[in-house]
DNA sequence: TTGACATATTATTAAATTATAATATACTAA
DNA sequence: TTAGTATATTATAATTTAATAATATGTCAA
């Protein structure tokens, strides 16, 4: 049971390592809100196109996101339901205005 | 707007950086559960005590935990409601079995 | 086939984090 | 007051991660 517990510890850890950075949560965050291209992405994180691409092509690798070519544009998404899960917690927690937090 | 939602995005990497490590989520899993003392969080994860007490300490300056002792024990817990929300949210997604992950 | 734009890859230096050890403090019971 | 237990602090070397620049690839339209 604990070690079924540590063995989820280090898949998820991996997934937040991820998410723990501004620039990559307010990509990721976008994204939540539907798919989009990679300069539309670029747009939102005050980040250069190299560092966005960059993101996206490890987030792609460990399965978190995958991504749609459509002409010249690439499409990307969220592909991971619990991760959607766990960003729209994030979103709800701390950007959703009004709600009052319940002890 | 996006200013706002970029300042957010640092104070949530902020807590999430303090998330995305497999023992010290062992520990807030723990404190999920309740207060506990240092040396009963020492079991959980699998670390040393002054890793954990370094830990708690750090959590604790930064309002994501609070502490009570009693005698010789102190007693942390969750004090950040929206850190036990996050971490809810991950136990759900990743530790409860069964639940069938909607799209 | 060339120019313009969208995206991807690679390399490198700077900076932050991790792991660990050693040691200190504080409380309690005897 | 001393021994034993619980917790906290400090320091440092090793490892990761971050930031950035330079450049490459691929697609489309003219």
């Amino acid at each position: 049971m604990k070690e079924q517990l540590s063995k989820k510890a280090e898949q998820v850890s991996l997934v937040l390592k991820q998410l723990a950075h501004p620039d990559r949560l307010m990509v990721l965050c976008c994204l939540l809100d539907g798919e989009k291209t990679v300069n539309e992405l670029v747009g939102y994180a005050n980040a250069s196109q190299s560092w966005v691409s960059q993101f996206l092509s490890k987030m792609k690798l460990s399965g978190l996101v995958d991504s749609q070519k459509k002409g010249v544009f690439v499409y990307y998404r969220i592909a991971e339901p619990r991760l959607k899960a766990i960003m729209t917690a994030i979103y709800k927690a701390y950007c959703v205005a009004g709600v009052r937090s319940e002890r």
